[in-house]
DNA sequence: CTTGACCTTGGATTAAACTCCAAGGTTTAT
DNA sequence: ATAAACCTTGGAGTTTAATCCAAGGTCAAG
């Protein structure tokens, strides 16, 4: 059991923000005391951890009352309603990490090709591939490197 | 050459939204027609690409003006500022797909639990299991599952 | 030479997701 | 029994990222 401040700390979050999502139907505390402080629970304490994961995430607190609201008139809802919407989420998801994965790969690719030098970045490849986005010409570039020399660049043996 | 309005429909965004990225520092057409016209270039389009997919991977604009920065003042950056710069953002990357990863797995999980079938959810486990955000419990009953029967669950065959 | 589809600017408005504030009630430690 | 540290509500303010609007300029087609 958890008063609002204790839950915020633990959780890194904000009393405010808590009550900003109980007033938007994501998370109401199981209880009150007599005087009117609310009183989170384990279970509470656990939907919050999944509101915060799936934000981390990059779905939308709508989004994410989609999810949980399901809970909330649970007899209205069949198994088939739930199974949809899970793997409609999971489909973004996985549409979500590749879109990541390729944008890791160019990022990958610049930090490969600059040597990290001291040297001046006027000239340097990694901007040359930023501007153009031309990850296709870095991926050459890097790939003769590879098969000529060295993988890792070393510093003075910059392509700047 | 493109005009902003072709660009922007090419794009899928708004007119405005190009508009409003010049007026952030982060995209400026490379030319104007004498009349006042803005006219992006290939490279131009190339790099809104680049802020667009940065964008749908969860980056502010802010964040992105960063990584767009340092190319408007090249001589004052040293290569190791950029590599720096690229593999902060590369790690951040790297945590965000991990974290994707995590929530992919526990929305998987809820689905392979799930019947899918037209019976009520009242008591679906996949709603419990989003509840209590207690992936290991789904996680134990889906291979006791795999291990006495058959993976894929069935129409009728529900833990509801 | 005008109609319709473009474009310009500056400023107002929106939506999401907080974050802060004021005025007051509650708890706990000394 | 009183200060410090909590909590309550309602409402206002902030930030980010657009999106909309008004008043007017440009341009190609008929």
């Amino acid at each position: 059991m958890y008063r609002i401040g204790e839950l915020a700390k633990t959780c890194g979050i904000n009393t405010d923000t808590l009550r900003f999502y109980e007033k938007h139907g994501l998370l109401a505390p199981s209880k009150r005391t007599v005087s009117g402080y609310r009183v989170y629970s384990a279970d509470d304490a656990a939907r919050l951890q999944f509101i915060l994961r799936a934000k981390a995430v990059g779905f939308s607190l709508s989004e994410i009352a989609d999810l949980l609201s399901i809970e909330l008139d649970k007899a209205n809802w069949a198994c088939s309603d739930v199974k949809t919407m899970v793997d409609d989420k999971l489909l973004q998801v996985k549409q979500r990490i590749a879109e990541l994965e390729r944008f890791r790969r160019s990022l990958q690719i610049l930090s490969d090709t600059c040597c990290g030098g001291p040297a001046s970045a006027e000239h340097c490849s990694i901007l040359q591939a930023l501007e153009s986005c031309d990850v296709s010409r870095s991926e050459r570039l890097l790939d003769k490197e590879t098969h000529t020399h060295h993988h890792a660049p070393v510093q003075g043996d910059c392509k700047c």
